[in-house]
RNA sequence: GACCCCUUCGUCUAGUGGUUAGGACACUGGCCUUUCACGCCGGCGACACGGGUUCGAGUCCCGUAGGGGUCGCCA
């Protein structure tokens, strides 16, 4: 039996013929304009515990406010999600609302549920547990504590805060007629059959009002898994500025999708042995509930930036050419005229030095050029008169070599520099930055067999004569 | 103000009464490399505090402090 969430689903003996129903989970988000982190975190930890069961992953989007839910909105969401590989079962398939979206459950905008909500709400009236006042409805809540069975954070018993004592019901249809969240909520998580609501724990305390609510409506209670936030790395709550707050950091900040899964997941989550560095795959096959952590945690870029690296590297050479194609092409530079070998052997030198997508196009961009683009710096440094005569005599050496290979470059360079009297370096630095404008790179040698003879002499001219 | 959750190196975490408290990232010393990285070998670095319970507590209980969340005709 896979998945400790399953165990003891009491939803299951409602379907005699069946032992289990099978998992079903949903993301709820409300279209706000941006992906938040935490939020897909929560989406995640959702997706990853219904491929780990095997269940259904439902996207529902909660956008009851239509001052500010728009189209635009909620395909920010879908495009976050799906740049992550967050494949979804059932709900929409564009930001149109209008639109059919896939599954038998839906509608899945919570804007296009008002007839069920109508009825739900009917409902409440006509057994006296909820009630009119000043043109809104509102819900009897009890006046006890309120145990909140929480598979992570065990039976939480909630008691009334003082504002609630002076007046525990509370709203659940606004005087304008519109449904609030609390309710909403509760009544598609019925309609939907959701098996485990995984959320935010900012949703902890309010699970009370939730509870009730299920109770209300005879229904079984779904599995609650409130995980812990995410923080900026201060400690300090997230808000829509912080840096990394938004999914668009992730997307535009030269990540592959594997590895911001990889470090999302363990945000809040430990497979318990040490392993750091897991494929989706892997992911899907460890994810389970016993490893939730109870303790908020922050955000930290160097562990992202790391596990991007190793994420990289992981690359088949098929898929880092097409992420390094893509970067090159995104820079403005054209690989489409070069030959596959002389492509494939500049992609050869950066593999495992690549340790962000964006670095790919200041890595390895000089292969594509026709004029080196100096680093102000690095030529004021290495192109100076002094190595002028050094680097003549270097090209006067590698114009006269016969096999232009790494070997031969390195042995022409080392003869120069004996010959000359100086160290090496005071050959290798000149040679770097004729070739490549930078002081890093690629290995001089295997980067100017790359390059070729004729390229090379050209670039040392360029370079000569401005020193 | 009330209510709820949380607390092991800077960060993510392992740890379920007896450990020299382990790992990863970061930082740092060295090796390798005639660039930058990678890699390898080291180092620094934590049980928030105070009481209990126990032969014995990071592990259990209480309190304090700190952090986070919630208490809305927002979601």
């Amino acid at each position: 039996m896979p998945g400790g969430w399953v165990a003891g689903n009491v939803r299951a003996g409602f379907f005699g013929n069946r032992l289990f129903m099978s998992v079903r989970v949903r993301f709820a988000p409300s279209p706000t304009g941006y992906l938040h982190i935490g939020g897909a975190r929560t989406a995640l930890f959702n997706w990853l515990y219904a491929r780990h069961t095997g269940g259904t992953f439902v996207l529902r989007v909660e956008d009851t406010d239509d001052a500010r839910n728009t189209r635009e909105a909620v395909d920010v969401i879908l495009d976050g999600l799906r740049w992550l590989g967050l494949d979804w079962d059932e709900g929409p398939v564009s930001g149109d609302a209008m639109q059919e979206s896939k599954g038998d459950r839906g509608p899945y905008f919570q804007s296009q549920r008002g007839e069920i909500y109508q009825r739900r709400i009917q409902e409440l009236l006509d057994k006296d547990l909820a009630y009119e006042h000043e043109g809104a409805v509102k819900f009897r809540m009890t006046r006890e504590p309120v145990t909140i069975p929480d598979v992570v954070a065990g039976d939480v018993v909630r008691k009334l805060t003082d504002r609630e004592e002076a007046d525990p019901d509370f709203v659940i249809v606004r005087s304008d007629g519109k449904p609030v969240f609390h309710l909403v909520n509760v009544v598609d998580d019925i309609e939907m059959d959701i098996t485990h609501v995984i959320r935010g724990e900012d949703h902890l305390s309010n699970t009370s009002k939730h509870v009730e609510l299920f109770k209300a409506f005879g229904a079984a209670l779904p599995k609650f898994a409130h995980i812990p936030l995410i923080l900026n790395n201060d400690g300090s709550k997230m808000s829509k500025r912080d840096s990394g707050a938004s999914m668009a950091a992730y997307t535009e900040g030269g990540y592959l999708p594997s590895a911001v899964v990889n470090y999302l997941s363990l945000l809040g989550w430990s497979p318990k042995d040490n392993t750091e560095m897991m494929p989706t795959a892997e992911l899907i096959e460890r994810f389970d509930r016993p490893g939730v952590q109870r303790a908020n945690a922050r955000v930290d870029m160097p562990t992202l930036d790391w596990l991007n690296f190793e994420h990289i590297r992981a690359l088949s050479p098929d898929d880092f050419k097409s992420q390094a194609l893509g970067q090159l092409q995104a820079a403005g530079l054209d690989t489409t005229g070069r030959d596959a070998d002389y492509t494939a052997a500049v992609l050869a030198l950066c593999t495992d030095k690549i340790k962000n997508l964006n670095d790919v196009a200041g890595y390895i961009g000089f292969f594509f050029r026709d004029e080196v683009v100096l680093d102000a710096e690095s030529a004021a440094q290495a192109l100076t008169p002094e190595n002028k005569p050094h680097l003549a005599t270097l090209r006067e050496a590698y114009a006269g070599l016969a096999t232009f290979d790494a070997d031969s470059l390195m042995e022409a360079l080392k003869a120069t520099a004996a010959a000359r009297e100086v160290k090496n370096k005071v050959l290798v630095m000149p040679a770097r930055v004729a070739c490549t404008g930078s002081k890093v790179g690629p290995s001089l040698y295997h980067l100017m067999e790359v390059l070729g003879q004729a390229e090379v002499l050209k670039r040392f001219d360029a370079a000569l004569a401005r020193m």
